[in-house]
DNA sequence: TACTAACTGGTACTCAGTACCATAATGGAC
DNA sequence: GTCCATTATGGTACTGAGTACCAGTTAGTA
């Protein structure tokens, strides 16, 4: 399977990654808005046409890791043994958000340069949340499959997104702490509802 | 301060209100891509140019209302008395989102309208979430002032995000729907954590 | 009424994104 | 290896968003 490519699939292959690279290398120069794609298509070596027709527009190729690994992640949800108890599904959240905020932190370096990026440009902040909101999507479609109810079906993942969020926030530029951030913020969860007993003191 | 307005003033409100009709009136017929800034300028007798000095751009003619709305709100959550308490936060927070999605529902067919063109093009959903984003980081910076401690100050209101999103997914299209859908998102929140004792059977 | 400051809209530009087309390269059949 | 159908490539030309600039006009003020 390694092996198992043709020569058109190794050079497009190729391509695109010339593309990305040679965007990156220039989003760290410039950043996003200072340089165009024509930029981009001519270091990478190839036309300017070619660059649309790997990535549908500039921002797309911003995400070209995110969206791979947002793919690979909702499979493995996908993949997970069923459960319809919403306690134990948000226990599998946490730990399922938590193992992939770790992945999205392998490369720091580009981590960093990736955040940086996000930081700088509200509209690619906007495309990361929307592919984020892909997988929240996709994990509450499977939560449905498994007979999980409304409104927990759709809320449980949104909550894992909003532990996200708030991790982000408070690890900030470091990528070591992000998933102790958002694991943190997964345990200040229970503390919500939790202090508010039933039959109050 | 109603009639306090100069013939300067009220003649940029009136082009505003010119552009904001024509806009949505375009958008209304032919959907946001197919209408052009210069449609709009046109329809609402301004040039382009003064199109783009009363509006960023062509996207954030379709916020001028939501945009308002979230200002307004803003404001009153900071007006709200102070508490520290967590739980107490919640469930203020609960009766704030709740509140805010009457009065984005106020009027049911511009909400209408409003949701088709977020639902038709996702860049708008994302700009869409960009300005909620901005009430919940001023919701945070608020609770922060108020010593509520991190990770609490930047989740709660992220998860009365959740519930908000949630709730739109379950109401659908059907405007009198959504709070009622909000607040069930918000009582659906605390069967998270509370069916999980810290003893297990 | 005259002056100054601000608003207007036109022109011209850059760049993203799309449609189209001629050319070149690939992979398969023989 | 040769031929052919398929497909990728990159160039040209176009539309539309957004920006810079400027001359003309209009509101507020003395």
């Amino acid at each position: 399977m390694l092996t198992a490519m043709s020569l058109r699939q190794r050079k497009q292959q190729r391509a695109r990654e010339q593309i990305v690279d040679a965007a990156f290398a220039l989003f760290a120069e410039r950043g996003f808005t200072d340089v165009t794609v024509a930029d981009i298509a001519e270091r990478a070596e190839v036309g300017r046409t070619t660059f649309f027709r790997y990535f549908g527009d500039k921002q797309e190729v911003v995400f070209s890791d995110e969206q791979r690994i947002i793919d690979d992640w909702t499979a493995r949800y996908r993949a997970l043994p069923h459960t319809a108890d919403v306690p134990d599904a948000m226990v599998r959240l946490r730990e399922f958000t938590v193992a992939l905020c770790r992945e999205m932190t392998a490369d720091p370096a580009h981590y960093v340069l990736h955040e940086t990026l996000l930081a700088d440009n509200p509209e690619l902040h906007d495309r990361s949340m929307r592919k984020l909101q892909r997988l929240v999507a996709a994990m509450s479609e499977e939560l449905r499959g498994r007979g999980v109810p409304e409104p927990a079906a759709t809320l449980a993942p949104q909550v894992a997104l909003a532990c996200y969020r708030t991790g982000r926030h408070t690890a900030g530029v470091d990528p070591a702490a992000l998933p102790g951030a958002v694991d943190a913020a997964f345990e200040q969860l229970s503390e919500f509802t939790s202090g508010k007993a039933p039959f109050p003191p």
